[in-house]
DNA sequence: TTGTTTGTTCGCATGATTTGCAGATTAGGT
DNA sequence: ACCTAATCTGCAAATCATGCGAACAAACAA
């Protein structure tokens, strides 16, 4: 089975095509490098990736198409400690796990979340609920494994 | 009963005096604007605040002092949505409540979080979690209060 | 009180991220 | 092949935050 949240490049061609917008190669490059990209990557990310198989592609081009996407619903934005907005093409309710080593953001599905006895917000009523965990992941944890350590922590 | 865990301006001067650092004016001033500021201004909103009291203040000045205070575990960071970092002189365990319509931030506690099913992270051990509801408070929520409906969005 | 030392403050330059703007370019239809 | 409107691109500019060095002042000693 396969998960109808994570848009394919088809889809998002598709989904374009109905709302009259054109289909550029740029646009068809960025569907692809988001497609089921778990990475959480930043709009600069992107442009990297996408420089690499679209030299001259714009930095500007990215983020303008990012942020249609966005706007569009499907495309969600996350932004941990201050840093870049970072792009997720996850449209399944989820949380996330930051690693304080490596940086790397990973998806939490949470089945069942039960929040009990909430003080403040008698008052408040949420649409919606975000949970981030910070800790050190797998690959940080093991001592075994981690023998050649990498300083390339992506937090800011 | 008084919160320990929100720092008074004397607690702070003492760490301070503790650490050998120095008792400036203006690290007096922050001190006393942080105190129990249920606000969680930005570095700007607190130079704004102390250039009130104290003309000539530098931004520079307090983004040195928060970080210092944020370094020495007096103070905590968050961030919403991509803006500025926003300072948090509660250091309870709590989470945090924010409105759609006028981002104001409300502090939550939270007695017990229960997080049923974690499917990802069977091999990621969480020292800290944050959870942020979004949605809209009781002033924005209710009509009939609502008549001078402020359009002054914090959010970016 | 005066002097010395060392941490602080301040202003400016710089870096990082993101958006506004306008001209050049191109997708999609005639 | 041509038109037209949407898109792309490059650059300026806004926002947020930090690095740096010179001027300044708190803390302490004499």
């Amino acid at each position: 089975m396969h998960n109808e949240n994570v848009r394919s490049p088809e889809q998002l061609v598709e989904r374009f095509r109905s709302e009259g917008l054109k289909i550029t190669p740029q646009r068809q490059l960025l569907f692809s490098l988001l497609h089921e990209n778990a990475e959480h990557p930043t709009a600069d990310a992107l442009f990297t990736s996408a420089s690499a198989l679209m030299p001259g592609i714009s930095l500007r081009t990215v983020y303008q198409t990012l942020t249609d996407l966005t706007e569009m619903g499907e495309l969600g934005q996350v932004t941990f400690d201050g840093g870049a907005v970072r792009f997720d093409p996850n449209l399944t309710d989820h949380h996330h796990a930051v690693c304080n080593e490596c940086g790397t953001i990973a998806d939490v599905s949470i089945d069942h979340l039960d929040v009990v006895s909430i003080s403040q917000p008698n008052d408040f009523s949420p649409s919606s609920t975000s949970v981030v965990f910070h800790g050190v992941c797998a690959k940080c944890a093991s001592p075994s494994i981690n023998l050649d350590k990498p300083t390339n922590n992506q937090n800011k």
